[in-house]
Parts: C-alpha cells; sequence; structure tokens
DNA sequence: GCGTCGACATCACAACTGTTGTGTTCGTGG
DNA sequence: CCACGAACACAACAGTTGTGATGTCGACGC
C-alpha cells in the first residue's frame, strides 16, 4: 500500500502527473494495476494518497531540520536548508509539489488537505521567526504573520522556477537577501560560512 | 488563428490542460478539430501557442499600466494592481500560468521561452525599483537585481495559493508589506489610500 | 481437511484521444 | 466563366486509458 503510492509518487516526478497511468504505476512498483484497483477506489485516490504522503514527509523531515537547532544561527541555517535543499531528491521534489497545486485546482476537497499542511508549514516558518524576535535579531517594524506567509510564497515561487531552469543557486541567494532584509545579516553571513566551510571539506573531487 | 489560440485559452482556464481536449477547444471556438490540424500542426503547437500568446498580453498589458505613471507613487501603485489584479479575468489568468509553468517542465524548448518572458517581466519590475532608488525612496543597502527576482518570485507563489484558496486579500497585503520593508512605506500608503477612495466612489451596489 | 476471505494477477471492454484522409465551400486571379 | 488553392467540415482510425469482472493462490479458523 505504501509501495504503491511511492511508486506513484516516483512516476509522478519522472514523467509528470499528465503523463502518469494506473499501468507505469504498477511497473515501477513492480506489481499490477489489480493490486492498485484493488487498494485504491479511483485513480484519484492513488494520486491523492502519493501527494498527501510526499507532503507528510516533507513537513516532518522540515520539522526534525529545525527542531535540532540549538542557536538561532543554526535555526537559521536549517531553515536556508529546507527552503533551498542541496539534495537532489528533494530538488525533483519541486515537480511533486507543482502538480501538486495544479492537481489541487481541479479538486476542491484536495484544495483544502493541500491548505491544512500548507498552514502547517507556515507556522513552522513563524515559530523560526518568533525565535528571532525574541533573541531581538529581528527588525522590530515587522508583521510576523505577514512575514511568514511571504516567506513561504516566496519559496514556493522561487522553488518552481529553479526546478524550471534549473538554476539552485539564484533562489538560495534570494532568500538569503530576504532574510537580510529583516535584520538577520549575521545569521545569514554565519549560515553561508558555515555552508562553504563544510561542503569545502567534503569536496572529494 | 487567433480565435483558436484564444477558444483554447479560455478551456485551460476553465477545465484546466490536462482536462483539455481539441475537440472542446473547437466547440468553444464555434469550429471543428480540422480546423486546428490544419492552422496548427500538433496539439503541442495549439497549447504552446495558447500559452505564448497569454503571457505575451500580460506583459503588454503590465508594460501599459506601469508605462503611465507619471510620479512614484503612481508607479508604486500601478506595480500593486498589476500584481495583485482586482479584475476576475485577470485572476482566472493564474491558472493558465500554473499550467504554463507545469507544462514547461515536460517541454524544454518552451520552458526556454518562458523564461525569456519572465525575465523580460523581471526586468520591468526592476526598473520599477530602480526609480524608487533614483529619487531616494528605497533602503540602501539593497541589491535590486536580487530584489527583483524575489519580489517576481513572491507574486508567483501569491498568485498560485490565492487561486488555490479563492483568497485574494491576503496576496495584496504581502505585497504591500514586502515593499514596506524596502521602504516604500509612504507610497503603499497613498496607493492603499487611492485604492479605498476609488473602489469607495466605485461601489454602486 | 475444508471453506472462506483477502491479496493479488489477468483480461476484456467501453470510452476517449490525437491524428489523418477525404470531401466541400468559397473567395480570387486570369 | 473557370480553375485553383486556402479554409474548413466530417468521418474513420489506431492507440491508450481507467475500470471492473473473473480467476488464482495462500493463510487461517473450525
Amino acid at each position: 500500500m505504501a509501495a504503491a503510492t511511492d511508486a506513484a509518487r516516483q512516476v509522478i516526478i519522472r514523467n509528470g502527473l499528465e503523463a502518469t497511468t494506473l499501468r507505469d504505476i504498477a511497473r515501477e512498483g513492480g506489481f499490477t494495476t489489480g493490486l492498485l484497483s484493488h487498494h485504491f477506489a479511483d485513480k484519484r485516490d492513488v494520486i491523492v494518497a502519493a501527494f498527501a504522503g510526499a507532503s507528510r514527509d516533507f513537513t516532518a523531515w522540515a520539522h526534525r531540520e529545525l527542531e535540532q537547532a540549538q542557536t538561532i544561527e543554526e535555526l537559521v541555517a536549517a531553515l536556508l536548508r529546507v527552503s533551498c535543499p542541496a539534495d537532489s531528491d528533494r530538488r525533483a521534489e519541486w515537480r511533486l509539489w507543482a502538480e501538486m497545486w495544479v492537481y489541487a485546482g481541479r479538486d476542491h476537497e484536495f484544495a483544502q488537505e493541500i491548505e491544512a499542511t500548507d498552514a502547517v508549514w507556515t507556522q513552522m516558518v513563524r515559530s523560526v521567526l518568533e525565535r528571532c524576535r525574541a533573541d531581538g535579531r529581528l527588525r522590530e517594524d515587522l508583521d510576523l504573520d505577514l512575514q511568514a506567509e511571504i516567506l513561504n510564497r516566496l519559496i514556493d515561487g522561487l522553488g518552481l522556477r529553479a526546478w524550471l531552469s534549473h538554476d539552485w543557486e539564484s533562489p538560495r541567494a534570494c532568500v538569503e537577501e530576504y532574510l537580510c532584509t529583516l535584520g538577520l545579516q549575521h545569521e545569514v553571513a554565519a549560515a553561508r560560512a558555515e555552508g562553504t566551510v563544510r561542503s569545502g571539506s567534503e569536496q572529494g573531487e
């Protein structure tokens, strides 16, 4: 059952939703379409389960990454890591989100589900900003609700465009610049330094 | 020919791209599929022409709106009007953009076209910021290239979510808040005042 | 040992889809 | 008045898709 949604997720990422057929999903997972029609009522059921599972995985991962940050510097670094992932699998997920949004435009019920998990993710971003403000690192004239929403929508737009243009440097620069305008210059600089040090020590080739 | 792309555009906005068939487009435009196969080589040809025409229309409209602004206040107001349109037809166009982006993910050649027209639109945003800076209204520590890109991606993300949630107030508030953080509080306030005055005098019901 | 029930495979089917070949109309230049 | 080609309509085609009916098999309770 979980194998089916995983297979669906991967086929959607590879071929896009429009070109995703139940037969493709079955072939990807190593089973037949009979299994799909046995465990799921519809094709919609399969697709929705795949999308829902993927976004649940993402929020869980993001929560884990943000949770283990001890200092504000680590928190900002984690936020940057989560919003502009370096992992190629995480980057490929942007296609999933894009297809998911478009699909949600046709499925009102599913759109509400999306909105609920998006609210969770926005709340996570907001609590990051709250911790920054509590430490006095943030400009004081900012509406945190709006800023969290802005940051969230900015990340959406950036990831979408990055997936289209295959340029993953620019989004990172944009999020960093945005955080700097909020007053987090030092934290961004620290995250950037940590990133270069880490990638510098990891570069084996 | 133009009627065909217009019909395609409208069907995509109504039903989404995946559910858009050549027969639907023909019925919408009042002709048959024979016309489509006569003027276009492929279905891809029809879709791409519809997308390209729509984005050409948008940039032309945005250019016109921004051009006729005399003062900085009017310029900022025009930018707000273009990025968060009140017109329901313009709002419905967000579905087109969403479908277009997803489609571009499967069509590399078309993706480059998209990126070209997006660069034009980014340049328009950038020149708005430049005029603001030339007048000394902008914070001085800002990288205008990055800020134009940020604003552009923010608008993408906001419009997408607004289309999904049918909430068109929040995007406007976000763009305003963002422009305020750039130092344009007075201009945003002026635009807001003008908007309420205008809508107040126009409200006939 | 036997029935039964869930987990799948297999296969057939009806519905659509994009595409193409073959008319048919009609404006226009000679 | 006549050809002629562009602009379209119409119909048929081949391929695919989601779906559902039917068959197979193994686990498990009695």
